[in-house]
This record gives structure tokens, sequence and C-alpha cells, in this order.
DNA sequence: CTGAAAGCGCTTACAG
DNA sequence: CTGAAAGCGCTTACAG
């Protein structure tokens, strides 16, 4: 194995020479043009590269970011991630990814990746990664930013969901639909404002128009469930005339009802999702939806971590703005 | 921060204790199980974490291992993705991810990653990675195992897709359809055998009946490309009355052009899919698809690959059989 | 502008 | 059964 002393041989200088070549970092050191060439030529011909477990037990820095997401398969999450790694990687930073599944309060990989020298710090998903393990993270002196709305503890950062959801109900309503159901979403305790039912709210409220309160259908995003909803929903006396979907996700869930039902969209039922990826024109008809900055959301988060390993402190941060409808066929007037 | 030594202390041992007692292995030493406990507690006491780096450092081997996949958001790589990650965790190691758009021959994550003392090995599918930055990795003299039938030069392990086509082809021939058209999957160069093809080939013989060879439409997996594709063999003179797609992420695409031609799944064309993920029974009618034992495929790439990493050589793996028909409500008789 | 030396925290022969 | 010592490959003050 060619270590940095072969390559300072080599070319005829110190190994402080070769290693203020290689971090760019001038450091004490100030060296001539000609030496900076012949050092890099040594490494050509050598073929040397940088032990990275050398350099980190060293400088007590891996330049190695973990982001722990819900689901790897979670589209929704593609964004956040690309983000992310944008970011990391311009700040000469690797992103390791590690399913959120795979980690619990004292599972291996939590310990493992912990542990001093792994990792310099987390984005994780509070959602669904689950409050105790945050909290041994934190116990743990890890650097840490949650992806999500602020919760007053944590170092968070996130899109405005009650924007996102007040822009998909006033389109609806701008269609004329007045008959309006929220589907999906978490039941959160009391006393936790659901942004998400703020936001339908104030879509009614700007336009002045009573909102549907009995049309609300926090059931989560499984996908039997969200089906039950939508069927219970159609079976009321006064069915809605459109729907606005949690989540991108749940989508195929609330067209499977609807077809089960018999039902056309948009003819007989609009549907409106929130959050847009790139399949969801393949869907049949291609899906409305509501498009949020979730790359950029990615990337502000991974400058937040940055500030915190370097010691910083950080608080809560939500993205202002940046949703944005994105019309297909699935919405029309009622009918 | 605490080291080693600070818990050595504590435990009034020497740091070779508390190292044999973290690592398990004994090495030379041999303590009592009074020691082994004041160890512990010294550990717990201190909140002692290891650092990985030094450890990494002195041990030249990290423990991680990195798998490159096509796209995170592929739900088919999922099931990979879950055998590798057991595997690899019950191998006492951790699973480091990444997307293969990150990583490009030169890019700065590939000369980061394949930095010494950063992973142990790779896990590539090679289709998507490019033969390239499979040569590059090579070139570093870094272990690496590719996720894709042999092709002679790296060590490698899949499933069959072969007998996967072959199964699905069956299954429409078992009920009776004759004009069966084979959607999407690489156009690949000529005089390299496309297994699926053959597979494909493989059902017509066993059920001893003409393959319908001008109904093969290898155009890739864009979703574009796989509606043209059905929409033209549609308008053929005798058009196809069952489609085998060549992989589940395609499948909404021939819904979708075949919603658009105003033709019925079953009642006017099978779909069956190759690869099951559990949200196909979402799709309306719910698809027909032939299920793979992919996870076992990850933890068996993952086993080659710690194989190679203790420096013995490897071959090319197929997985024989495990290929099975899931039957839903996207394939019925021929009209 | 460059070199010699110390030390990051661990593990592993080796000596007792 | 346990301790003292060397050294993994790097970076960083320090001295020149």
């Amino acid at each position: 194995m060619v270590t940095l002393r072969d390559v300072a041989e080599r070319a005829g200088v110190s190994p402080a020479v070769v290693s203020a070549a290689i971090s760019g970092r001038s450091g004490n050191v100030r060296m001539s043009e000609a030496t900076r060439q012949r050092v890099n030529e040594a490494i050509r011909e050598t073929g040397y590269r940088v032990n990275h477990a050398a350099r980190s037990l060293r400088t007590a820095r891996t330049g190695v970011v973990s982001a722990v997401v819900p689901k790897l398969s979670n589209p929704v999450f593609e964004h956040v991630i690309r983000g992310i790694q944008d970011q990391v990687s311009s700040d000469g930073g690797v992103l390791m990814l590690a399913d959120a599944e795979w980690l619990t309060p004292d599972s291996h990989l939590l310990t493992r990746l912990a542990a001093r020298g792994m990792t310099d710090g987390f984005l994780v998903r509070r959602a669904q990664l689950g409050d105790d393990t945050i909290d041994a993270l934190e116990a743990m002196q890890v650097p840490c930013v949650v992806l999500a709305g602020p919760d007053g503890t944590h170092p968070s950062v996130w899109v405005d969901d009650r924007a996102g959801i007040r822009c998909a109900t006033s389109h609806l309503l701008a269609l004329g639909h007045r008959r309006i159901a929220l589907v999906g979403g978490l039941q959160l305790p009391a006393g936790r404002s659901d942004s998400r039912l703020l936001g339908f709210h104030d879509a009614f409220a700007e336009a002045g128009v009573a909102a549907s309160a009995d049309l609300h259908r926090p059931v989560g995003y499984a996908h039997p469930d969200i089906r039950r909803a939508v069927t219970e929903l159609l079976a009321t006396e006064q069915p809605p005339t459109a729907i606005v979907a949690d989540n991108v996700t749940v989508a195929p869930a609330v067209y499977f009802a609807l077809a089960e039902a018999g039902l056309r969209v948009p003819e007989d039922v609009s549907v409106v999702a929130y959050h847009d990826i790139a399949t969801v024109d393949m869907m049949w008809p291609p899906l409305t939806t509501v498009r949020m900055p979730l790359r950029e959301a990615g990337a502000q988060a991974a400058r937040m971590l940055t500030t915190l390993i370097e010691g910083e402190r950080a608080g809560g941060t939500i993205l202002e703005g940046g949703a944005e409808l994105v019309a297909r066929s699935s919405t029309a007037p009622p009918a």
C-alpha cells in the first residue's frame, strides 16, 4: 500500500508538503509551483490515495453525513435526498443513506453509525423514525437535524405543509367545489396543531366559504385505510365532489376506491394530491398535484447540519412559499 | 472525549484488556469474569464509544460496505437492498447506500468512497452504472460484486431472468393466449444473449407453440417509449391479446396506453409484469406479476463480497429457481 | 519555503 | 491471566 510517506520520498519532499498539496490547505506550508507539480506527479505515478481512517483519526472529522430516510422507495423523499446529496457533495463531503427501518434506538446500526469517527452528523425524519431514536442520538451528542416542522426541541427544516394543502384546496374551491374531503395524514395528538388541517381551513376562509369539516379523514397512509375512508365518504348523504390526498403516495388508493365505486375522475370526483413526483402523469387520468421545494429543503437541512457540526446552535426553519399547483387532468368543475 | 485508556484506568486494567472485552476477540488475552464485568461497568459509567477511525486505521478494515443502486426509488431494487442490509448487518457490518447517478468514473464520490479506509467493498448494478465506472473501481483494486448476470469478468450475482420471463409467458400461454408481446427491456448489442428473450422463447417451446417473434419490443424503460410501443402494437393487423411487461415499473405505462386505446384489462388484453412489488395490487385492475428471490440475491451478493474482501476469488452466480407467479386480476383467457 | 516530531485512539504481538 | 510498547497513516504546530 502506498502511503503519503512514499509519495514524499519519491518527490523528494517531506510528508508535510505532500499533505498540504493534497488538502489544498496551506497551513504553514507555502510551496513553489514546481514542488507542487513534482508532488502531483509522484501521486499519479504511485497511484496514491489518501487513507480516510488515518485522516479522520487525526482531524476528528469524517466528512461523512448520514441521512436516515423513512422508506427508500418513497418517491417524495427522493427529492429531499437529492437536495441533501447536492449540498453535501458540493461541500466536499459524502452522503451515507440508511433506511429508517434499520435504525432503532438500540440497533446495531445506530451504535455503529453514531460511534465516533464514522459520521459527523445525522439527518433524520422525525415522523417515521420515532422520538426515542432521535433522543438516543441526542444522548450520544451526535449533531442531528430533523426533517420536519419545528417542534421546539430539535433543529429542524421542512417545507410549508400548511401552504401546500391550502394551495391544493384553493384550486378545488376556485373550480367551484364546496364538498371537499381531505384524506390521509396522521391523527395528531390533541394540542399538536395540524398544519395540514390549518392549510385546509385557510383555503376555505380565504374563499369566504364555510369549511366542510366533517370531510377530514386523517386515517394515515396505509392503502387499505385510504380505500376504506374514501368508500365511506362516498356512502354518506352528501358525498364530496372533490378529494385532497394528503400525500401523493396515497393517490392510487383513492383512484382505486373511486373506480370500485364506478365513479370517474374528474367527471364525478376531482382529485388533487399533495407533493409532485414525475410518475404521476402516468396515472390515468394524469394526476393534478401540488409541488413543493423539497430539494431546497434537503439542501437547507444539509447546510444546517454543517452549522451544527461546526459547533454552532440552530433552530427550526420552515421554508416559506414555493407551493405550486401542477394542473393535469384529475380536476374539473363539479358536475 | 472518553478513550479506551480512560476506561482502562477506571477499571484498573490495561488498555489491551478493554480492547479484548469490547471486540469479544480473545487474542492472547484471557480475562476473568470479574474483570470483564468491571470493564463493562467502566464503559457504561464513562459512556465510552469506540472510535471507528482509530480502529479502522489499525485493523485496515472498516466494516462498511457500499451499495450503489440504480435509482433509490426503484421499488424492485428495494428488495435487493433489504437482502443486502440483512446480511451485512448480521455479519456485524454497516451498509452505506448511494445512488448510481452520483457515481461517475471520476466523481468526487467515487474517489472518496474508494479511498482506503472508507469502505471495504462495493455492490453495484452494472446495467445502470456503466462499465467504465466498474472498471475504475477495479483499477483502484476495490473489492466489487456486480448485481447482474455473469459477464465472465466480474464476480456477480443475480436472479434467473430467463426463468422469470418464462414463468410469465407460460402463464399467458396456459390461459390460451397465442399473440403475446414482450415489451420493455434493453436492446442488447449483438452477440450478448438476451436471457429474457430466451425465457420468452423457452415458454413457447415448452408449450409446443410457435413464438410470436414479431411482438418483441425492447424499447427500454422510459414511459413514453413503452406507451408508444404498446400503441403501435395495438395498431398492427394482428394485435397481441396479452402483454408481458419486462419490468413491473413499466406496467403503469402499459395500462396507460391500453386505456388510451379504449381497451380493458383483462377483458381485451391481459398483462403480466416481471417482478413483484407490494403496491401493484393498488393498480386497477390489480396486476398479475412474477415474484423473484431478489432479497436472497442481495444476501448472496453481500456474502460474495465478504469472500472477496477476505482475499478469495469469486465467480458469477445465478440463483436458480424461485420464480413464482402471483396471480391477481390483470390476466384472463383471450376473448 | 521546508523538515522533524508528536500524537490522534486503537489493536496486536510480545514479554512477563 | 495482564501490562508495556510499537505502530497503523495522517496532520499540525513548531523550529529552522
